[in-house]
DNA sequence: GCTTCTAGGTGTCCGATATACACTAAGTGG
DNA sequence: CCACTTAGTGTATATCGGACACCTAGAAGC
């Protein structure tokens, strides 16, 4: 089967730059690839888009197909278009930020990956394609939309701690807060819910665990009240 | 002349969303449609993308064969696939926010675009394709940056007002500004270079004329400083 | 040339917000 | 029971943002 068209047409392709959050830190999910081009070097999961599909949609299902993963948060990063930037031949790109509870998903590699794992995301390997760029720009996205958003809450599990909460924010924005403030901030938007449970199986005093309260976030939304931290 | 490949690829088109600002009010250049689909209805200017070109080169050589203008600025806002968007088939389209000194350009139609016109952008007509809905983001994109970058200043003529300066703004973000503090906060941002000369033509007293330090503003940028009205 | 009209230009006070900063409490492990 | 580690908590100060009103300069109209 083949399809002819009267003007020469880029190829369509979309990537996930999809971000978990363990052991204190930052990660990445990326694929080894099992096809040419750049077969054996990891890169971005992504792929071309189907007939028809809407790019969200595509991203979604690529990811999937790949890595065994469903993001909770899925949002547009931006087009890359660069010639060159694929060897096959004038490809755009669409790149998307996703956001996974670590804990919610064992990867597993399937279709055209060889391999699916988390990387440090401030520490990937070499990239295929211009994937790098992509990261980079993810990475940007993350600090602009932690401090706007509530994402660090799509990143974590259920149950978490203030301490979880603030090294994580702290790992997408790469500098330190301080204890103190950034608790009277989280205590003023009054969106966690304290569960009355505590951390296990630490050699310390036991840390409460917090969930958060997307229902009255959603509804304070709607007041036109800001997110900030 | 044809093109075979062997899976099916949606096209690729750029639009453009281009803002202007004339007579205390922000418009937006449309283009009447000089083809089907959606002939003599008006859209944003924009096009198919060309072989190995890159997406903003697309755009800026759409804008200009379209319309005669060539953009100071041109950021891009995101990519635009939803099925059905374009009668004729699956079309993507990566959509780009331009901004013009309106003064600078006599906007001229050409190509396929039977004319071209400067609108209001809060109350444009019906437009062809999801260009509503691209008109609708890059709004909101603006209202984002004019707030974190000095983008006033590339839809104003070299030398302004700080009057001009506000009330452009005010357009933008669909408020108004307190005259004083919005006048301080441009002294303590030390951007504004005085001219020393005047408005003519006013029956009022005249206001003094400034002009943006663009030098100076990078010089800040590379020491962290961050732009914020 | 006097009056009127219009926008230009200017400063202070107050409340809210952001930052800097240090000690006690609780729990585990040895 | 001692040592270690992190949890949890409040105050003082500087900074920023927002509200607010009057005199001035210049042109137009009479």
């Amino acid at each position: 089967m083949s399809y002819t068209y009267d003007f020469p047409r880029p190829s369509v392709t979309v990537d996930a730059v999809v971000f978990g959050y363990e052991e204190s830190e930052l990660r990445v999910l990326l694929i080894e690839r099992g096809e040419d081009p750049f077969l054996g070097a990891w890169a971005l999961p992504g792929g071309f888009i189907g007939v028809d599909e809407d790019l969200g949609d595509a991203a979604q299902r690529e990811l999937e197909e790949e890595t065994g993963v469903k993001p909770l948060v899925l949002e547009q990063l931006g087009a890359f278009g660069t010639p060159g930037r694929d060897p096959r031949g004038h490809t755009v790109t669409v790149a998307f930020v996703a956001l996974v509870k670590l804990g919610d998903h064992a990867v597993r590699a399937a279709t055209d990956a060889a391999d699916a794992r988390w990387y440090p995301a401030n520490n990937p390997p070499d990239l295929a394609f211009d994937h790098r760029e992509i990261l980079e720009a993810a990475r940007v996205h993350m600090i602009e939309a932690v401090r706007t958003r509530p994402v660090g809450f799509d990143l974590l599990p259920r149950d978490f701690t203030q301490t979880q909460l603030q090294t994580l924010i702290e790992s997408i924005l790469g500098e330190e807060l301080d204890k103190r403030n950034f608790r009277k901030k989280l205590q003023a938007l009054d969106l966690l819910t304290p569960t009355g449970e505590y951390e296990t199986g630490v050699a310390r005093r036991a840390a409460q665990l917090y969930r958060f309260d997307a229902k009255r976030y959603k509804r304070l939304l709607k007041e036109g009240f800001q997110f900030r931290l």
